[in-house]
Order: structure tokens, then sequence, then C-alpha cells
DNA sequence: GCGAACCTACGACAGATGTAGTAGGCTAGG
DNA sequence: CCTAGCCTACTACATCTGTCGTAGGTTCGC
């Protein structure tokens, strides 16, 4: 529904998983947070960065108190998927599974990991046997 | 072993594709196939590109001819490897299995794709039985 | 030998992004 | 009340990227 999500830097998209991960937040504390992640900034610069997402329609801004209160207003969802469909567009002309092959090749996973992935995956299987055969 | 890989730009990236894909080719070529793709700009621009592509040591320009011939001096893996490594840094913390539920739940597949993953995570899992239990 | 065609080196420029300083306003404690 | 602190609005600036235009050298056909 959304028209569409704006592109965000990196830094921009840092500060805003602040937001997801710790909720509202004033600039002095998603400063901290960025901090604690290795983004030691100015607090004007975080200032800069939560008014350009404002602009860009990803937060939102409450006056509460003496303060602004910052606070997420698109989803983590909605902007990793369209981050995810903009590199697999990139990289394997917008084929998914090329680069889900990528990723078992050459990155590890637990041995919980690849159980779910492989339930994952069977479920799928499952799901299209169920479709195409049409009784 | 390569020091490291620069950041490119999307028209940047885009440009070394087509010496990926096409092989080595003169300025003029490589305007060509960009317009194929639908990156329609002027020859010029297309020279910048190659320029800075060869001062960040992603191509090499051997001069033949008249016209220089520009060619890849990065491999595709690399350049992929590297930018995937980053979306998954960026989104994911670095955790691979979470993209790749992330498309598995987001993207589709056609039947042979699952069943190419299906192979592949299977083998993938073998192995690991086979290295754990140490006989 | 000349002009047309082509080639590359530079310089430019706008927009996006990361980063920060200054200035002026509001708040709360004394 | 008045001051010390905190808050935000602006302005600024460097870099990176995408896009070109101009200018001057080279080449090739005639």
């Amino acid at each position: 529904m959304p028209p569409r999500v704006p592109d965000l830097g990196e830094a921009e998209l840092e500060t805003l998983k602040t937001l997801w991960d710790g909720g509202p937040a004033t600039v002095r504390e998603v400063r901290q947070r960025l901090a604690q992640r290795g983004r030691k900034v100015a607090h004007t610069t975080v200032l800069t960065f939560l008014t350009r997402l404002e602009q860009k329609g990803c937060v939102r801004a409450d006056k509460t108190g003496h303060a602004y209160r910052y606070r997420a207003r698109v989803s983590r969802d909605r902007i990793v998927g369209s981050r995810v469909r903009e590199t697999v567009k990139q990289l394997f002309d917008g084929a998914a599974a090329p680069l889900v092959l990528h990723l078992m090749e050459h990155e590890s996973f637990s041995p919980d990991e690849l159980a779910a992935l492989q339930r994952h995956i069977d479920d799928l299987a499952r799901q299209q046997e169920g479709r195409r055969p049409r009784r």
C-alpha cells in the first residue's frame, strides 16, 4: 500500500534500527543507542538523521514534554524486503534462487539453522505439490 | 588476497557487469551494452564510469588500436560475495540464515529451483553430520 | 595533405549522504 | 527572576555518484 520505500543511507538505516529494536526515543537516546552500536556521532548529527527520516516518512516525531520523541513509521519488514529485493535485482537479475544458492555455498550455518531451513524448504515443496497436481 | 573490494555505485556495478557478461570492450561497446540493459547515457559518462572503475582497481585499460579496451580485473564472485555480505551485515546482523528464511518466505521459486535448493541443503546437512559424529 | 570522425583528458555540476557548529528558545532550579 | 542546560532549526561542508560538455589529439579515407 505505502507508495514507495525511500532510499535510506547506511546511517539512516542504522538509526531506524535503533527505533525498531528499542522503541520510540528522543534524539539523546537514539544517540546513545547508536554509540553502543559503535556509531559515535554528535548530537546534531543524530538530529539530522532523524529529521531526514521524518521527511522521508520513515519516522514520526511527537512532542512529549520538552523533547521530541521519534518512532518508526515503517516496519522493519518493509525496509528489509525492499532492500533485499534491490540486492537480488542488482546482483542476480531479480532471481532469488541464485542468491539462496550463493548463501548456502559461501556462508556457514549451524545445525539448527540448517534444520530450520530444511523444514522450511520442505514445506514449500509440499505446498507446491499440493497445488500443482490438482487432484 | 586482494586488499579490499571498493564500494561501487549502481551505475559502476552495471558497467562492470557488461564486462563480465560480454568480455573486454571499448567505451563505445560498453555504452551499447548499457543501452541494451536500459541505461542510456552519453559516451563520456561511460568513460567516466570506466575511468573510476580503473582508479578503484576493478578494470584494466589496454591500448589496442586507437581506442582503449577495458577488461574486468575483479571477479563477479568477489564483488557479489562482498555485496551480499554487506547486505547480510546491514540487515541481519551478519547472520545468513535469517536472510535465507526471508527469501523463502517472501520470494517465489519454481519447482526446479526448489528441488535444487533442497538437494543443496541436504548435501550441507549430510556434510555436517559426517563431520560432527566423527565416525 | 585534409577534413571528418573518433578518442580521451578535464572540468563541471547537481543531488544524496554523513557529520557538525551556531544560534536562539524553553525549562527548571535556585 | 535569572541562569545553566537542554532542545531544535539552520546552515555548512566534504565526499561520492551519476551525468555531461568542451577541447584538443589521432586516424583514416580520399
